[in-house]
DNA sequence: AGCACGCCGACT
DNA sequence: GTCGGCGTGCTC
């Protein structure tokens, strides 16, 4: 029976058949599973895997079109990789081809040299195709339809990346006896001695000689430049972490759990107790993958796992890089590599445990493409390949929590937060409460760090008209444009949509404009500098990065800060966290908020855990349920409650929920397309229980689109 | 996704 | 007449 290969693109889409590579003897030469391949497609090229070898009846192979080159001898994923494309596809309900794009980052872009050659004299082209020509210089459409025929030999050689040495030609001779030659004389006996020089100014600073000297050589031809292949930069190292290593809680029986949940305590103690359980696997000879969220545990979590086989795959790392680190993979076995969630398809061979860390974290989340939440494709690879999986996070979430066993649920014992929680309703002073002022005073005098988190970039939510209420909002959102002091300008921070705030109300024409009481990270600085001049501020959000190195190195200050600081190294000496404004973390309208706002608490305590600093939470609500339940740390019956109220509401995971966004320019015909889906759902079967809205989307009109949603449980 | 093809309205 | 926006269908 003929063979033909089955080849997943980065597409979305399923893999399509493809006949095996054709060697010069005329021979097929059929590239392994899991190894890469150059198809034709469209008309030009692509990369892709191979998932699998089929048989095919000979009247079938007539409409296959045959690789055009085999990138790989040995493969590139070994067959667990591809199960496990396989079954997030599946899991995920998208193409597999959306897993191969969303998963594996690298190795599939056409990277290539591409020539071409007729098989037989061609007219169509004004420049001759006897001999191999790069396939650039020709008409795409004509050549693929040369190509359909039979008619076309393509040549593909990955790009070598190389760079350019200076290297000597001759050997000095009699002419350089003259006294005016005797430093070029003197550079070519050094690059003689030498081999090579990265460049003529290297030379120049080798041989202590002028750059002219060198020039006059090149330009005589006693030296000249040749190009070396450029070797990957090495892959970067982790120093081990400083300071007094965090104590490991025994698992006891727990340690040899199918899978098992760790929450409580510190981000590095609950790393620290799973290390056993990481030597475990080891010793059995087994890899293990260890995810992280992103880039600011990564650095943390591998200096504090130094001492293991470890590998890591961060998003610094060039194509190159990431290549080499797949080599050594498949290469050295058993190995621990910690990474992003692209580490799930790295070529890891025996996998014997799955560790998730910050497993409820909403990175977690992607967004786009599979849509796949990763602490269960990690379970899914676990399973697959019958692996221990570990997770890890100070507060456990409520589908794991009702998922594992409860022998399988260890809980930290937490050091006694330090906090205090001001009611803002109560306070005269804004943004920044009379408490919060006092504390901030004695970080001055005491020369300490603190950290001020607002949720909100800016100066102001919005600019609003004190005489008849007008709000200035965004022309393509359903939201008020926020206003930005420096530039005095009104941004959409959803469209980026922009415009110079005006100087009275466009509604009223009353010039008693003003920023709305909801303050951002450049008002809070404006109220600092008024209030503690003395002191340095920093502000690091995205619309400004200060360059927070004086407080690495330990020096005074206070940084003012959205939650993109919670992606940055932890700052060393802080004594002081405060959040500006924690209301906006309750009103989200999903119904995980609660669960993430304490989770959120948690995790601003642990941005600074070995300093154990006073966490201060502005608030118009001090009785929120989460906050009383963060005050009494009693997380076990927090999550209950939770549980307890989502199998009330028949939520996950007592359920699963699908949500549908139907969105489009046109109002009425985004709202009709909804009312159609839900019509369909209901002839379908589906009950007024499980089936929820049509609704507008809580951003109803966003970008010019306006949104409606269902939802089915 | 990325591309071709076909339809339709707008505009030299 | 022809240019371009958009809907639809296809890729082994």
């Amino acid at each position: 029976m003929p063979l033909a290969l089955s080849v997943l693109l980065p597409l979305p889409l399923e893999a399509f058949d493809y006949l095996p590579y054709t060697g010069e003897d005329g021979q097929p030469k059929p590239a392994p599973v899991g190894a890469r391949v150059v198809i034709p497609w469209q008309q030009s090229i692509r990369i892709g895997l191979v998932m699998a070898h089929k048989e095919l009846r000979s009247q079938d192979l007539l409409n296959l079109r045959e690789v055009i080159a085999n990138l790989d001898e040995e493969p590139f994923l070994f067959e667990s990789q591809l199960a496990l494309i396989r079954a997030l596809a599946k899991m995920s309900y998208t193409p597999s081809g959306i897993v191969l794009k969303q998963f594996l980052a690298f190795g599939l872009e056409v990277n290539l040299e591409h020539q071409v050659k007729a098989l037989a004299p061609l007219e169509d082209f004004s420049v001759p195709l006897d001999h191999f020509r790069d396939v650039r210089r020709f008409d795409a459409k004509k050549l693929d339809f040369f190509r359909q025929q039979g008619l076309i030999l393509d040549k593909v050689s990955e790009i070598q990346p190389v760079k350019q040495v200076v290297v000597p030609l001759k050997e000095t001779d009699k002419t350089f006896k003259a006294k005016s030659l005797q430093k070029q004389a003197k550079a070519l006996l050094k690059l003689i001695e030498l081999g090579e020089a990265e460049s003529m100014a290297a030379l120049s600073r080798e041989a202590e000689v002028s750059v002219a000297s060198i020039s006059s050589l090149l330009k005589k031809g006693y030296l000249g430049y040749v190009e070396r292949r450029l070797e990957p930069p090495p892959l970067p190292s982790y120093p081990p972490l400083e300071g007094p290593m965090p104590p490991a809680f025994p698992l006891g029986e727990a340690l040899n759990e199918k899978e098992l949940s760790i929450s409580g305590g510190s981000r590095l103690e609950r790393l620290a107790s799973l290390i056993p359980r990481i030597k475990m696997s080891l010793s059995e000879g087994k890899s293990v993958l260890i995810l992280v969220p992103e880039g600011a545990f990564l650095a943390e979590s591998a200096s504090f796992l130094h001492h293991l086989p470890l590998k890591v795959l961060s998003r610094e790392l060039s194509d190159r890089q990431r290549r080499r680190l797949f080599d050594e993979l498949r290469e050295d076995s058993p190995s621990v590599l910690l990474g992003s969630y692209l580490a799930l398809l790295a070529p890891l061979k025996d996998l014997g445990h799955v560790v998730v860390l910050e497993h409820g974290s909403n990175s977690y989340k992607l967004i786009a493409g599979t849509k796949l939440f990763i602490p269960n494709a990690a379970q899914a690879l676990a399973k697959l390949s019958q692996s221990r999986l570990s997770l890890s996070d100070a507060l456990n979430t409520p589908e794991w929590h009702h998922q594992l066993k409860p022998t399988a649920s260890i809980e930290l014992p937490s050091k006694k937060q330090r906090f205090h929680i001001v009611n803002l309703g109560e306070s005269p002073n804004w943004p920044l409460s009379t408490d919060l002022i006092t504390l901030l005073k004695q970080v001055r005098d005491r020369e300490r760090q603190a950290l001020i988190l607002s949720s909100r970039r800016g100066f102001s939510a919005a600019l609003r008209c004190y005489d008849c209420h007008y709000l200035l909002g965004c022309p393509n959102c359903d939201l008020p444009l926020r206003y930005h002091h420096k530039g005095y300008v009104l941004r959409c921070h959803q469209c980026h949509y922009e415009t110079r705030a005006p100087e009275a109300c466009p509604n009223c024409q009353s010039i008693n404009l003003r920023p709305s009481k909801a303050a951002g990270s450049e008002w809070i600085l404006k109220s600092l500098g008024q209030l503690l001049p003395e002191l340095p501020l920093f502000r690091f959000d995205n619309d400004h990065r200060d360059d927070l190195q004086p407080l690495y190195e330990g020096l005074p200050g206070i940084v003012v800060a959205t939650s993109a600081i919670m992606r940055q190294t932890p700052l060393p000496r802080l004594s002081l966290i405060a959040h500006a404004l924690l209301d906006i973390h309750f009103e989200l309208g999903d119904f995980r908020s609660s669960e993430h706002s304490y989770r959120l608490l948690l995790n601003l305590a642990e941005l600074s855990p070995q300093n154990r600093p006073l966490v201060v939470l502005q608030t118009f609500q001090p009785e929120h349920p989460v906050l009383q339940a963060f005050q009494k740390q009693d997380s076990q019956t927090f999550l209950a409650n939770i549980i307890s109220r989502r199998k009330t509401f028949h939520y996950p995971p007592f359920s699963q929920m699908i949500k549908i966004q139907v969105s489009a320019r046109d109002k009425s015909r985004a709202e009709e397309a909804a009312a159609w889906l839900a019509k369909a759902i209901q002839t379908a079967g589906g009950t007024a229980q499980e089936l929820l809205g049509p609704s507008p989307a809580p951003l109803h009109r966003l970008k010019g689109q306006y949104s409606y949603q269902l939802f089915c449980a």
